[in-house]
DNA sequence: GTTCCGCATGAATCGATAG
DNA sequence: ACTATCGATTCATGCGGAA
């Protein structure tokens, strides 16, 4: 395996996948991908019917599953096609195959695309958003919630000025819709970091990869800071341009890839060759 | 029928919706609904199992199709929740069961709340979005965009960081995508309105309605605003404090519910009468 | 008017313990 | 082994009265 770690595989997924010498039993921290979408892009990319995609990505998702580590998580980022008014919806075909298979279906994200421009479509608007699911092999998994916390907002420091705390809200209040879910606001009157929440608002610059379906930079590495530590091993099945490597990487993450397309592999490594230059200069400055 | 618009019916969704003469064949322009989630506030309402969810649903979308309009929306609003570390299916499930009985899957709208009550969970964090799904019986509907359209101003405002992305990194973003919108750049800055997408996010957070599952008026609005005209009829099966009553007539639209709970009712009358008394200064005003 | 400040409120889950 | 109950966890927003 040492030998296939930090680098691009050439070739089809599932066979590479499958190789044991490339990929151990239980060897991978992290799975993140954006897999092709059914129907789409096909000039740029083998891709399958709606039909066969759930069949076909069956085989995939049974092989990420054997070389994930029990504690580890799948991060899958797809959004069905509209066709015919149409929402297609093999991606909820999909999950339940993966429930089926043995996943964890442990969230949906919504990845919401702020920097998407409107469109105009019959009797539709423009999609701005996408599903990040999070899926793993077992209810107990490596999460670290401190990394990926934002800061509190601004209510917090009017309302906490001079550290007066009214009474009132170092009282333990009930919700009266018989959830028994209560709150008490002084608890968190010294947080300058909270928790964020499951609506994903990147601040996503342009990416000009040339690959069609590249995510921002941000989405990977969220993921990555959330759900692995330093040296552990991010896997993204179809690379594309490289994106999850790059995120991997600057965040001292190890990355392992594939990718079918030569033209994506040879941009992936010029992408990556540029991180490690721009690390090298980090570490030199030192 | 004449003499049930206007009007909540106190009793079971189902029996209300069979009966013929409360509703005709292809009498509604637009249902929009929040149904009793799956095992959600059994306390307060008689609530099913996931398990049973599907097959009970089945039966109030069946009358739903046939009372509505030809050209008519199906408007749903539900999340499923999690349990054991994982999400509970059902709504997936739900969706392609309405695929499946001839509904066609328009949209998934992306209802973005931003005031979620708090919480910590173990491997997750606050969820902060519902699907609001829209169905409709065949391809051509009715459809106004104008109503709902936003200020460009506003839109640029939120969907771009204006001291980071230039007016040239637009035009390049446009080109990248190479759908031909990069000739519309320039329409946009002088258009005035421009159409919304499909994330939902709504300011109001009020509702003293003593319901603990209400959605905020702006949300049923939204729709009435997009799929409706003057004087057509709004139909909640699941009526509950009666908010969509309140959207559809201060659009000047009729409405129609069916509720079971008595204090619901009673709570949604009382809105009602407000109401309509609001209206009634106004046009006084006149 | 306008700003400021207090405060209500919103579809939850999990682990532990008890029956 | 199964179910029931209980305690613990934690933000952001708009409204309305006060200044």
């Amino acid at each position: 395996m040492e030998k296939y770690i930090n680098k691009i595989q050439k070739g089809d997924a599932l066979k590479k996948l499958k190789n044991r010498n490339i990929f151990p039993d239980e060897s991978i921290d992290l799975i993140i991908t954006s897999p092709p979408y059914a129907d789409k892009r096909s000039d740029q990319y083998p891709t399958k019917t709606s039909k066969e995609y759930v069949h076909w990505f069956r085989k995939i998702s049974k092989q990420c599953h054997r070389i994930l580590k029990p504690k580890g998580s799948f991060i899958l980022n797809i959004k069905e096609h509209v066709k015919d008014y149409q929402r297609q919806p093999y991606t909820y075909n999909l999950v339940l195959d993966l429930i089926r298979t043995g996943w964890l279906w442990r969230e949906e994200y919504c990845w919401y695309k702020k920097t998407a421009f409107p469109g105009s479509w019959p009797g539709r608007f423009r999609d701005t958003w996408e599903r990040v699911y999070h899926f793993s092999k077992q209810k107990d998994i490596e999460f670290f919630r401190e990394p990926v916390q934002v800061p509190i907002g601004d209510w917090a420091k009017k309302r906490f000025n001079n550290d007066q705390v009214s009474n009132h809200d170092k009282k333990r209040h009930f919700s009266n819709t018989g959830s028994g879910l209560s709150r008490q606001v002084d608890n968190w009157q010294n947080k300058e970091y909270v928790d964020p929440h499951n609506v994903l608002e990147l601040v996503s610059v342009t990416n000009n990869t040339n690959h069609s379906a590249a995510f921002p930079v941000e989405l990977p590495e969220w993921f990555i800071k959330l759900l692995t530590e330093e040296n552990d091993i991010v896997l993204d099945p179809f690379m594309g341009s490289g994106t999850t490597a790059i995120a991997a990487l600057s965040n001292g993450r190890k990355y392992m890839g594939i990718e079918i397309e030569s033209k994506y592999v040879d941009i992936a490594e010029e992408r990556i060759k540029e991180e490690n230059k721009k690390l090298d200069v980090r570490i030199t400055d030192r």
